[in-house]
DNA sequence: GTGGTCTAGACCACG
DNA sequence: GTGGTCTAGACCACT
């Protein structure tokens, strides 16, 4: 179940985005499976249609899900899109908005580490291959 | 040196801040030193004037300098101006944007921890006190 | 309803923010609830869009409202963002400052300790967790 | 002996104003006695000239000393150049920026007066006619 | 010279 | 429609 929060910092669409990624990573929602509609998630999240639409044709354009004309959409095999070098710039860039972020808080590595660390163990690894 | 990067997820004023933030992190500016002008850096870094304007009323507000009327911006020694819950929040957000930068692009949990820690080491740690 | 005094020590928009901030301790704006937008309320003011801008983001970051993107800025619960030893030194700064504007009026102490009672009187008490 | 403090919410002529002001009330500047020269308050407070000649031009225009030519400025018996109106106005200003300034610092209206009565005590009472 | 404020007008992302 | 950012150019108080 995908919660939007308002106090995010993420757009909600990308609240979206991230939400159904989620939920593909942790198998919650499996290849083959069918995505909610357009309306039926506006509704349930009340939010704008529009929002959905956009947050879907993100997933439509990385490749997560694929359309089937009058079906809906779908969770697909994930194709690899991003070139090693892509998703590394990706990681460092991520990092360094942490840096970005934290440096003005006057914690420690080490605590910033073990917060790391901690909100990292309820997720699934990425890397089981 | 600030650098400013036009394809940068951050707008300029929030990049000017982040330098010099770090350049008071790592001592290149110390405490009591004055920040360039307004006028003066707007010019070296070709931007405008209140945009730099805008950078320096935020590190006025994140209590790392004072303005000295009439002189300039000095650099002061940092005061803990937010309350430690806020602090916690504000780690928790920031750790919270690295997982949702970094999933879907498959790497292992390791990998961004290793990513972390490297990224970090260059840094000086926040709580010397 | 905000007045813009333009012979007032304040500028335009720490005339706004106090208002709004008004507006939230003694009830009239509940938690939820959605500020002017920026443009309607910069046309009522006869004021620039800018300077209202300027206002919302000093309330956006003293916690007091939070951003929608899209929507606009809506009231939330109070946060405690700064830290207590910061909150009483602006305490005092503020009294010192009382002290200095009234020092050579030649009131007696009882005199300002009145006008104090007496102003206060009329605010919801601060202090109400 | 006047402080200048960099820190501080007042222009550094309006700190020697104060402070000057304040050594009439508490007697150690008495009617008939010679202010520092303007040479040599600014070297020994180590700010620019200008600034104290404002200062003193302001102490000279609010009726607290006189210019006596070739000798420099004396302290002379002050004159009630404010009509009681204009007092009681200016208190009442002062007064609320004492509550702009606390409104969004959440304490009690007790803690603000207890603060008041605090800062209070050390300073001689104004009305002692 | 310094920062601080304000206006006018523009462009962008989001819903 | 919403706020957020940026530019250009102006005026002010302070040193």
């Amino acid at each position: 179940m995908i919660k939007i929060v308002t106090g995010d910092a993420r757009p909600i669409f990308k609240q979206i985005v991230d939400g159904i990624r989620m939920q593909i990573m942790t198998g919650q929602l499996q290849v083959g499976s069918k995505l909610p509609s357009v309306r039926g998630l506006s509704m349930q999240l009340t939010v704008n249609t529009n929002t959905v639409a956009k947050a879907y044709s993100e997933l439509l354009s990385n490749g997560l899900v694929e359309s089937r004309k009058g079906l809906g959409l779908f969770v697909i095999q994930p194709k690899q899109i991003l070139s090693d070098q892509e998703r590394q710039q990706r990681l460092e860039k991520a990092v360094e908005a942490l840096i970005h972020e934290t440096i003005g808080l006057s914690f420690s590595h080490d605590d910033i580490l073990q917060m790391v660390k901690l909100k990292f163990t309820d997720l699934p690894d990425g890397n089981t291959d």
